[in-house]
DNA sequence: GTATCGATGATCT
DNA sequence: GATCATCGATACC
């Protein structure tokens, strides 16, 4: 009889409460677990951010993960404790921010979209634009909404300021598919989100 | 609406 | 010298 227990496992999942700080467990798992539970999670940094929708999982088997090749000064966050920022710098412009996971090394979640919710006032100033959906939609754009560079958050801690992490919500219907804007491992299906959200950067 | 392309610089070969 | 986990502008349907 597994009814009763779906049926309670949903329950349980909508009893989530709201600033409710992750489980310090939370990221000593798989990178595909984490990318799928963090959908539903806030995400702020000094008070601004919103609600992520988009993620990615990387790990250090996938030939498309900064982690592939072994450590290097670059990405050595990837291969240290899990619970912390990844930030690298993208086609010489963007700035990408990334959970990393345990309980292996070298694995980590890039944070794709978020639905915008703190501070919406100074992610459109620093963005440039009003268009909600094009806030926080990408990974590039995320960073800049959330003003996160390497110099200042690479390699901190996500359970301190300036990040603050709670669940908002249950993770809803999540959508799996190919991650996006890579050519090496493409066929690996370890992009997640809300499954019709219009904050994603990209349909599913 | 979708497709393509240039910008731009750190990192690694 | 090649690669790149992107974005925004432009061109064309």
């Amino acid at each position: 009889m597994d009814g009763p227990r779906i049926a309670l496992n949903k329950l349980l999942e909508t009893m989530t409460p709201d600033r409710h700080s992750l489980d310090s467990g939370f990221f000593r798992r798989h990178a595909t677990d984490v990318a799928q539970n963090l959908i539903g999670v806030r995400l702020t940094v000094d008070g601004v951010g919103g609600v992520i929708v988009e993620t990615e999982a990387y790990d250090r088997t996938d030939p498309a993960s900064h982690a592939f090749r072994g450590p290097t000064l670059a990405n050595a966050v990837m291969f240290g404790p899990p619970a912390h920022a990844y930030v690298y710098h993208s086609y010489g412009i963007h700035w990408c921010l990334n959970f990393v996971c345990g309980p292996e090394l070298g694995a980590a979640v890039l944070i794709r979209a978020l639905e915008p919710t703190d501070g919406v006032e100074i992610m459109s100033a620093r963005r440039r634009t009003t268009d909600p959906l094009k806030l926080c939609a990408g990974p590039g754009r995320l960073c800049q909404a959330l003003a996160i560079t390497r110099a200042s958050h690479n390699g901190l801690p996500l359970d301190e300021p300036p990040f603050a992490l709670s669940r908002a919500r249950s993770a809803g219907n999540v959508a799996s598919g190919r991650r996006i804007g890579i050519t090496k491992g493409a066929e690996t299906p370890w992009r997640f989100g809300l499954a019709g959200s219009p904050y994603l950067s990209r349909p599913f």
